[in-house]
Order: C-alpha cells, then sequence, then structure tokens
DNA sequence: ACCAACTGTATATACCGTAAACACAACTGC
DNA sequence: GCAGTTGTGTTTACGGTATATACAGTTGGT
C-alpha cells in the first residue's frame, strides 16, 4: 500500500483547468522547444492506467516513460489533479461522433447513448475513480456527452430540468455498473462467497429475506444484463412519466 | 497534496477482514490489558472522517488521537484497508430498524429505505470514497441493509434475480445523488458556472442542446428534488415491469 | 550579441502505509 | 513467588507519494 492522494485540497485554480482542458493558452515562442504537451502526457498516463491501474500513475512513472524527470511535467500541467481531469477528457474524446439516432425514438437514442458510454467505462475502468474525484471540472468532452444525451431526450418533449434530471440517473446507472464490473473477480469472489455464505447460515435469522434469496439463487451468475436491465426500468420511468403529464 | 493510497494491492486476508468486522475473533487472556479495540479506533477514524474528510484519516492521525502511536493500530487492525471496512460498518450500524414499513405498500417500503439510506450518506460523505475501493468485503452491517431492501421488495412478487438487480439499481441511486451533493460547492459553482458559461458561448454551435437546456434553466438550482425523482422513475419502471408479467 | 523567456534537473520537504526489532507488562504454570 | 510466554506499544527505517524551490541549459527576439 502506497499514499492515497488528497487530489481536492489544493484550490485548483478553475482558470487553468479550463484553459488547459479546452487547449486556450497561447504557447510561447521564446525558450526551447518543449519535448512534451499535456496531450502527450495525458495519453502516456492514460495508457499507464489502462494497464495497470489509476494507482499507477504517479508523476514519476508517467515522467520515466519519456525519459524526463518527475518535476518535467509540471511545465506543462499545473498538479496531478489536472492531469487526471486531462486523461479523462482524453478517453472520453475516443467516442464516436454522438449525433442521434435517426428516428424519432428516444428509447433507442437513449439506450445507444447509454450503451456506448458504457463501452468506455468498460474500455478505461480506472475512468470512474478518476471521476469520482471532487469538484472536477467538465471539459468540452465531457459535454459533449452531455450534450449528446440532452439532445436524445429531446424528443421525450420533457423539461429542460427533467431532461437534465434523466441524464444523472443514466450516468449514474452506467457508472455503478461499472463499478460493479470493475469490483468483480472471479476467484476472489467465490472465496467470498463460500465464507459470508458460512456465516450467513450462521446467522441465517438476522437476515431472513436475503437468506431466501440466495436460496432462490438471486446471487446466481444471472442471465440479466444489468446495463439493460435498468435502462429498461429507468426508460420504463421516464415513459411513465410522460404519460402523467398529458 | 499527498499521495493516493492503492489501497486494494496488498492481498488482505478475507479470513481475517470477515473475523474482524463480524467481532468473531477470540480475544487473548494472556499479556496486558489492550487500551484499545479495533470499534473503539473506527469510531475515532469516523469522527475524524466527518470532520475533515476520508484523506485526513491516516494511521498516524486517528493513532495521535489517542495519544499512541501509529504502529499501535497495527495490534488491532491488520491494515487501513480494514480499518476503513471497520468505518463503515460502523456508520451503516447507525441506522435505525430497516424494518419493512406496516402495509403492503412495497413502493412506500423501498422509498422509505432508499431514503435511510441516503441520509446515512449526506451524513458521512466520505462512505462514497470508502465503499469505492475495490474488493471490499460485506459485513453484517451492509448486509442488514440489503436483507432490509430485498425485504421491501418481496411484496412485488418479482423473482430473486430481479429483486436483486433493482436493489442495485437503488443503491446506485443513492450512491450517485451523494456524489453530486458531495461534490456541489455554492462558491465553486458559482464560478465554474461562470468560467464554463463563457466558453460555452464561444462554442454555442458545438453544444446545440446543451446551450438551448441551459437557456431553458435545466441548471438552475431547480425545485426537483433528485432521490425523489430518481425514485418515482425507477419504481414507475419497476412497476411497467411487474404489470408486463402478468 | 545580449537578454529575457522558457525548459528540464536536482534537491528538499512533508506526508503516507507499514515492516522489523525491541522493551515492557501481565497472565499461566510451576 | 517465580519463570516463561504472550501480547502491547515504541522506535526506527524504508519506499512510496506530490510538489516547492533553486538552478543550469537552450532558444528566439531585439
Amino acid at each position: 500500500m502506497a499514499a492515497r492522494n488528497k487530489e481536492q485540497d489544493k484550490p485548483r485554480d478553475p482558470r487553468a483547468s479550463l484553459a488547459l482542458l479546452w487547449g486556450e493558452q497561447e504557447q510561447p515562442t521564446r525558450g526551447p522547444k518543449p519535448k512534451l504537451s499535456p496531450q502527450r502526457i495525458a495519453a502516456a498516463a492514460v495508457e499507464l492506467a489502462d494497464g495497470e491501474g489509476l494507482d499507477a500513475v504517479s508523476m514519476s512513472k508517467v515522467a520515466g516513460g519519456f525519459g524526463v524527470s518527475a518535476m518535467a511535467l509540471y511545465r506543462y500541467v499545473p498538479g496531478k489533479g489536472e492531469l487526471v481531469e486531462l486523461m479523462v477528457e482524453a478517453v472520453l474524446a475516443e467516442g464516436p461522433d454522438l449525433s442521434g439516432v435517426p428516428g424519432g425514438d428516444w428509447r433507442a437514442g437513449v439506450r445507444e447513448w447509454a450503451r456506448r458510454c458504457a463501452r468506455v467505462y468498460a474500455a478505461h475502468p480506472w475512468l470512474l475513480g478518476a471521476t469520482a474525484m471532487r469538484r472536477h471540472v467538465m471539459g468540452p468532452q465531457q459535454l459533449r456527452w452531455l450534450d449528446a444525451a440532452l439532445a436524445a431526450l429531446e424528443p421525450t418533449g420533457l423539461g429542460a430540468a427533467q431532461r437534465h434530471q434523466v441524464f444523472l440517473l443514466l450516468v449514474g446507472l452506467v457508472r455503478n455498473l461499472a463499478q460493479q464490473v470493475s469490483d468483480y473477480d472471479e476467484e476472489q469472489d467465490r472465496e467470498w462467497n463460500r465464507l459470508t455464505g458460512e456465516l450467513l447460515a450462521r446467522h441465517a435469522d438476522r437476515f431472513p429475506a436475503l437468506t431466501k434469496a440466495i436460496a432462490e439463487g438471486a446471487f446466481e451468475p444471472a442471465g440479466l444484463d444489468p446495463l439493460e436491465f435498468g435502462l429498461d426500468r429507468i426508460l420504463d420511468g421516464v415513459e411513465a412519466l410522460i404519460a402523467g403529464r398529458e
């Protein structure tokens, strides 16, 4: 175990962050040619995180990949927090063109959006931890995804505030799912189930509903795709909302 | 900024964790009287986390609160990961008796469960980060909440696997909500909105749906309670599922 | 040519979690 | 009562982390 960053405790100038994320900073003409760029650094960090997890992303390791010292990175990035923001933007940029689905079928559109979003999280499990950091600033790519979701929701005829709420619900669904998946570990899971099963059997009276549910196979691998299940529930809920307004 | 723990990279014996969480370890009779106990340590850590955030919980600070050295804690707790697990159990234990709501109204029961769960997260914002750690082991208090949720869902007549899925949806809702709330910071939020607003105005063509939604006031403080809104959607979705099965 | 601006490095600080070796205290068996 | 064993708390040390600061080297504009 190493130490946990207090990623959020230094003020982190939002102006600087935004300039970085939107690529809106005039680059100088005077000094030596820079070897690196915020984007190249972020890309290297992403590669590292994809391979070894977010915790493996340290200034020193990232810098090492370029053969420069850790402090060199601070010429391009104000701090690690901002680097992570850049990483998020980088992987969010990978996503395809998010222009809506052809027809006026909002359910299909929203579903497709959620699937694509889930795919990004699946490809980069560390995204979850990276965006869980407090007070992060939205960059253009995050806004792009937000925009796409809102666009997909326009045909619902819901008000703006409600569309926003539904969007939050959808991101939440995808993120929770990603959480569960990233937590999963075949071997360890089996071990856990075994041990907890024993304990539970010994205290069955304290957990009647749980005991019954387990007996009925609630925790078997199950053919249910959690994403589709969640989407179905939420979309049905939204449909009910639309119906109720008329 | 300090360093980020790789909380999960040391094996962390599940047997030991479970014994700790269930309080099933025979205590010795030989040596000197211990001054501390896993529970007292966890309680102190919770207090610290409540006051200064999860990142403020370091072995050294917790130990300092008892006037002992950091290493003393390792006599009671295998490591920091396990300490955090104990913290989670501690705050989850605070929750009231979760016995279901009287009538056969499953919606009311589930709603009440979610509200209580949300209240715990609101009281201890660090819970989110604490349970986000990978591979955590469920203790009895976590099982108690799970049991209560499953019990509340029994009157729906849904299958065990589906009840489980709905449970996951509900926890997800509460957690995402907690995330949003804990991210919120009046001052900083205003600043962010201002700066991002400028940038967005300059790129309005790239984000048409978002621009429109903002114009319609989608991001105003809004009278919508996100928890109730989310619950309404999900419960309606579940109701549709029940109806569809008949 | 000079100087200002810029890049990268080396060094140092202040944390973090925790392994290892140790001194002491208290109970068990004699 | 005494010895031995076992558990407690401390000290020290190690390898990590982010990053502040002071410096050396490079480059372009003047």
